[in-house]
DNA sequence: GACCGTCTTTGACCAAGGTCAATGTTGTGA
DNA sequence: TCACAACATTGACCTTGGTCAAAGACGGTC
């Protein structure tokens, strides 16, 4: 894999270009992160990368914890190192819909806007890279090939979107369910890749039922039955704890697409 | 209104401007365009604007006809001059779902991918001005405001489809239409100004009963009867055709947020 | 002005999924 | 190891909005 190759070379050589450049570091920053290659960041030569340096900060999240809620004036925005963001739409009434995830090396925040729209928050412990947005903004303009990275992952944001609109507004439950189970077995799949090609998979579900169905547009009790209803025709078995096996996956993505 | 103003300056000057620069332009492209200030084009000086000039199209499309296909090569972006566009995704099955509206100076077409993943149609009778996108892509390289104000309304749009992720997954029928409902009275105010502020405001719908249920993720039928319901209410009145009159804009406002 | 196709409205019925409530399960910390 | 809290499952019931079908209204065209 292309990212885990630019992650090993990176790591050794660090050592030697902080030598060779001749540059303090603040060795909590840059030179031991773990999505210099993956993030924003990538699109920066090292030198570029001091200024970024300067200006980012690390921050802990905890399970549950915001970055920001919807309303709040738009002073930051970050690089995800580690954990996974949710991206929360929400009316005033209450009622709640996950608009996106964040995984590691993406980048949060509403860039070019006085206010957020959307509460960003923890599903588990996260670590960030904090920037001011108004100098981030300003280093972006600075830098064409970053802010072109951006936009291209805004592209695919959007698109992605736009896919789960679909998904939303037209999609039954059990194809929601299904749907979603086959995308967690794609992302955990370097990760977990014991997988025998073909063969049944397993890995530990990353959300809770209430979390699948704020992404899902469901209600916990419908997500619940429709896993229960999966595990009895044998296309998944739930071996215990957040953990699920994937029997059967082309019957999974047949019931993805069906009716 | 700024690009009122802004479009106003340009057809004055651009008689004079010809002569200035002193540079025969194709009397069907950028000199009489109607949204040279408001496309992405206006990221761009009269000089550098003749390269796009050389790329671009004139093209119009009937309505009903589309742009291109999802699953077709991208080969082809395009300026919208006149009329609506509809972006749809659809499921294998042929469910379908209107995940975007493009308006005149809007852009359409998806950049740096080699297939496009949505459907681009009309909604009414449209003019375009097209360009292939590999040529587009070239000249967006080199123009870094224009890449700058594509990445704004790019984030712009998914803001936007985030919002309707919300809408599509938790809004009831009811809120939904009188939510749509609201958009387009905003979206309409200043072409059928006559808006007394707080009376009663009557438009054309763009759209058809099919086309909005498109949109907002129900039937036909169910946004017949939403409708019907707002009128028994007296929030709305139908005087006929595609006419409609926002009689109580609070009630109306007040329902689409309801739970 | 009669005719035709398309769009819209309305009704009767149905089913998917939401709601409310009770019971099970799992993991954690005292 | 117990107790507690958070999470998950299951059942009974009901509401919303989808489906199917029929009848109206509207806009063109010959």
């Amino acid at each position: 894999m292309l990212n885990a190759d630019c992650n090993r070379r990176f790591r050794q050589d660090s050592g030697s270009w902080l030598q060779y450049i001749g540059v303090m570091i603040p060795s909590s920053i840059c030179a031991d992160c773990a999505v210099r290659d993956r993030a924003l960041c990538a699109s920066l030569s090292d030198e570029e990368l001091l200024e970024l340096n300067a200006l980012g900060q690390r921050r802990h999240l905890s399970r549950g914890e915001a970055l920001f809620w919807a309303g709040d004036d738009s002073a930051i925005c970050a690089n995800l190192l580690d954990g996974v963001l949710k991206i929360v739409a929400s009316t005033s009434d209450g009622r709640e819909q996950i608009v996106g995830l964040l995984y590691p090396a993406d980048f949060a925040g509403q860039l070019f806007a006085a206010q957020v729209d959307f509460t960003i928050a923890a599903l588990t412990d996260v670590d960030l890279c904090v920037f001011p947005r108004g100098a981030f903004e300003k280093v972006l303009q600075r830098h064409a090939r970053m802010e072109h990275l951006l936009l291209q992952r805004t592209l695919a944001a959007l698109g992605e979107a736009r896919s789960r609109m679909l998904s939303l507004a037209r999609k039954s439950a059990e194809e929601k369910v299904a749907g979603f189970l086959i995308d967690m077995t794609v992302r955990m799949a370097d990760a977990s890749s014991r997988a025998t090609p073909g063969g049944p998979v397993t890995f530990d579900l990353p959300l809770s039922r209430g979390q699948m169905a704020d992404i899902l547009g469901l209600t916990i009790e419908t997500v619940s039955r429709q896993i229960t209803k999966l595990r009895d025709a044998g296309v998944i078995n739930l071996p215990g704890g957040r953990a699920i096996t994937i029997a059967d996956r082309p019957a999974l993505i047949r019931r993805a697409e069906a009716a």
